[in-house]
DNA sequence: CTGAAAGCGCTTACAG
DNA sequence: CTGAAAGCGCTTACAG
């Protein structure tokens, strides 16, 4: 089946020794153009490619990225991908994605898993993981590292000295909450995550903060927990819903991602409530969905193809440092100015 | 930064051979229980891990596959990829994702960037292209089968003779159809595609089959024809609806995929149609935000993540046979019975 | 059961 | 400008 041909057919046939057909191979200047020509007139006959895995075993770098993803399924983690790969393609790099259990799995020793790839560096995407877990992968991390460069995508206890890009999550809810104070609203809640998540706490940080600068009370019935799905999201609000008066109701939830406030819409419309002016809803992500939901999804962007990219720029970089990554508040319809008084409650008709 | 060791301080650890260190590598097990003990110890000690490169070097398969995407952001290839790599896994391969431009871009001879990864296997995910760049396509795909097995995701010419698996496109238009005048309509559009596509040709096909067989006639201004976008969408339905009477309008939609279905329910919404009871609309692709729409919308599950694994399995098989994919009409409540009559015809209120 | 040796297809000094 | 030779880190007959 293969008809591949190496670098000693071409040499043979050219006439050359093979360290010439490298050489033009490479396009190293120091050949003279007529064994080039005839060279490469043999390369393009046979068709000829070099082996790129007989290349890294030679040349100590293999010219591909790795980076692990929780899941692809999630489009906001197929941007990054996406980015990683433009990035790398750009420098000339291949880009090869890895499940995130390949991290964590404890049978196979995972940061070995990457290290057998000899892989030129490595973009790992964090995600919260209960604490034992969590151990299991800084140890992964830090025996990765011994192989190959690493760049991390989230929120990192600062005691671990990785180059990083994160977003100021603290910077992103206090912004929400800003902004929904701006439309009058003052019974905001937040909506998903995890509390022993560093990047989640973070939020919850600039969601006091957010309230504070506005001299609102902090509620905790306003604060509920969940992961990072639809069903999650739409459960969660319920559960709130229900152990609350109607008259003490959130008139605005900010939602952990576009997949919760997808869920939180589908909740407040089963409950009977009219959106946006019973209940103004924020996701994040901005998933292309968002603008043809009803009412359309206003989000957080987080720009995650740039993002990516940018990753890439910072691992090849070599350099140790954090660097922010930008966002931005995408405006739909899904938020409304604060009816005074109490929300309307209607029984539910859907 | 690299600690790696190799085979040979292994041995020289254990006071062995590298072929013996080989042979506990491998799980031969010609090896004495004593040696084997020693070796491994050696290898968790050093935290050893043969290098893949070297292995592909010398043992003429790297065990990677390919897979080759029009784009990973729609979810429906991202859903393809994750089947096809949990596949690949299950097998002890890896999968390595390529954009479609790789195959299609003139300037770098297109089959051979992927010969040079020397990899196992590729799967190729087949996509509409213009008459000259298909062309181009094709000629490629006849390269890269000189280097490895490759598998068709899609329609492909009954003359190429390439592993293919593919959906029954007639059968699918066909019942869909079937699925609306069983809901009382009489008038169905189908938007999106395009002309020159096969496999829209065969959705084509079944679209008037079942209008035949339901003794319906096939209306030219009821075919639109479109990209696969949600603005595209948008825009062809609009573009229909203009160009007809509203009592000629149809008062269904069978949309080429979920995001032009996007596209057509927000037209409709803006013309101040009701939905579902003024336009019943079906998706096909069945993304994670259909049951989040409104109407949640009725679409056509492909079962992408497991085509994706039915790709890798006959693509290892290494047998030519076509294979069909299964498919499932999700039905939500974006369809409903058509109102006997004209549909009503109200200004627009959005 | 184990080792010495050749070879996979390249790149890279080192000579000339 | 070009070639002979060593070497990258493994696997695989071939002997023993």
């Amino acid at each position: 089946m293969s008809v591949n041909s190496t670098i000693y057919d071409i040499a043979a046939e050219a006439g050359v020794s093979i360290a010439t057909v490298s050489r033009v191979l490479r396009g190293e200047r120091s050949v003279s153009p007529a064994t080039r020509e005839k060279v490469e007139a043999v390369i393009a006959r046979r068709n000829y490619r070099p082996s790129s895995i007989a290349r890294g075993m030679t040349s100590k770098t293999t010219h591909s990225l790795g980076i692990v993803l929780p899941k692809l399924l999630n489009p906001n983690y197929a941007m990054i991908f996406t980015g990683a790969y433009d990035g790398a393609r750009r420098h000339g790099y291949s880009m090869n994605m890895f499940p995130w259990k390949s991290l964590t799995d404890q049978r196979s020793t995972p940061a070995l898993l990457l290290a057998e790839r000899r892989l030129d560096g490595v973009i790992i995407c964090l995600e919260y993981l209960p604490p034992e877990e969590n151990e299991r992968l800084m140890r992964s991390l830090q025996e990765l590292r011994q192989y190959m460069p690493i760049v991390l995508i989230g929120c990192v206890p600062a005691a671990f000295e990785y180059p990083t890009i994160s977003y100021n999550m603290a910077d992103i809810a206090r912004s929400t909450v800003e902004y929904l104070v701006g439309l009058g609203h003052s019974k905001i809640a937040l909506i998903g995550g995890v509390e022993a998540d560093r990047d989640d706490l973070r939020r919850d940080v600039g969601y006091r903060q957010g309230l504070e600068e506005a001299q609102l009370p902090y509620v905790d019935s306003y604060r509920a927990y969940c992961g990072g799905t639809a069903e999650e999201g739409a459960a969660a609000l319920d559960q709130m819903l229900s152990s609350l008066l109607p008259a003490h109701w959130p008139t605005a939830v900010i939602a952990l991602n576009d997949l919760v406030a997808m869920g939180c819409q589908d909740t407040a419309r089963k409950r009977g409530l009219r959106l946006p002016e019973d209940l103004s809803i924020v996701g994040c992500d901005n998933l292309f969905c968002a603008p043809y939901l009803i009412p359309a999804l206003t989000s957080i962007d987080t720009h995650q193809q740039l993002l990516g990219q940018k990753a890439v720029e910072l691992l090849l970089s070599g350099e140790t440092r954090r660097e922010n990554a930008a966002w931005t508040l995408v405006r739909r319809d899904s938020c409304a100015p604060c009816k005074s008084g109490e929300p309307a409650f209607r029984t539910a008709g859907y």
